[in-house]
DNA sequence: ATGACTGCAAACGATTTGCAGAATC
DNA sequence: GATTCTGCAAATCGTTTGCAGTCAT
């Protein structure tokens, strides 16, 4: 609902705006992270007219109050929904899809000490749409390693 | 050594050019990731002549040839020598210190399927120097988490 | 009515590409 | 000697900034 958001903006110093709104609203119903150009490309073709400079500028402002959080993909950033807690992101290079999870069960001695906030891989699905790298064919071990 | 540097180009299929064999020469020498700015400056400012754009494409080259790992880092990427085999990358994003760990360790159920690439955090030396965020201050849960 | 928000166009930094000359194999 | 590599400058891509007009409070 807009008044739940308008509220949310409000209760963190910034002005509840018809674009703030809209950017807000859309990355709502998105399930991955999109980028500034994808939101504003849907945006637009949706009917409603705001700027490519508005939707980083409010990207930023939601990232800033721990609404929306910013994922590196490919060259360019990539935008999602963020639930507030601690909790880290598993994404998916692949497909680009954002698993959150509780980073307590990812700490074995080996990263003692380091506060783990996002991991990066390749998620089950991808892992068997990849390509046919079995052992014996391709530049594998054995071949002219040193 | 540079003749084990060319043969592991060669071996590659790649020629062992004096540019590419500086390129590594450097990176072996580093520890931490490097971008291919600071590549090309240091190299610069060490006498040997060589372009940014040569950089570039050796250092994609290198990636491809697994000799090097590419990292991305604020809005640039850094490259750095890395070891073949399984194995993954711990990332601080405050020093830019890297750590290779075995991922066999990292993956617990929350994590199942998921091939671990990269983990991206924040170290203890710099956690230890972040601001002061103690609960109680600033926007902390209890204020206005919906 | 004031001050923040918005949009366009230009600026910006990192990376890539076209093409002529120089190196390697 | 043919092919690949190299360097410069220009192009490209994602993102940021300057400034005048518009909107929310």
């Amino acid at each position: 609902m807009d008044h739940q958001d308008a509220r949310e903006l409000r209760s963190r110093g910034m002005a509840a705006t018809g674009r703030r709104l809209l950017v807000l609203r859309f990355l709502r119903l998105q399930r991955e992270p999109r980028s500034a150009a994808e939101i504003h490309a849907c945006l637009r073709s949706h009917g409603d007219h705001i700027g490519l400079t508005t939707v980083y500028r409010t990207l930023a402002i939601l990232v800033r109050a721990d609404l929306v959080h910013a994922f590196k993909r490919n060259g360019e950033t990539a935008y999602r929904i963020c639930n507030r807690g601690r909790h880290c992101h598993l994404v998916c290079r692949g497909c680009g899809a954002v698993t959150e999870i509780v980073a307590s069960g990812l700490e074995p001695a080996s990263t003692a000490g380091f506060r783990i906030e996002e991991i990066y891989g390749t998620c089950s699905a991808c892992l068997e749409s990849e390509p046919p790298v079995r052992p014996g064919t391709g530049p594998g071990p054995g071949s002219s390693a040193g």
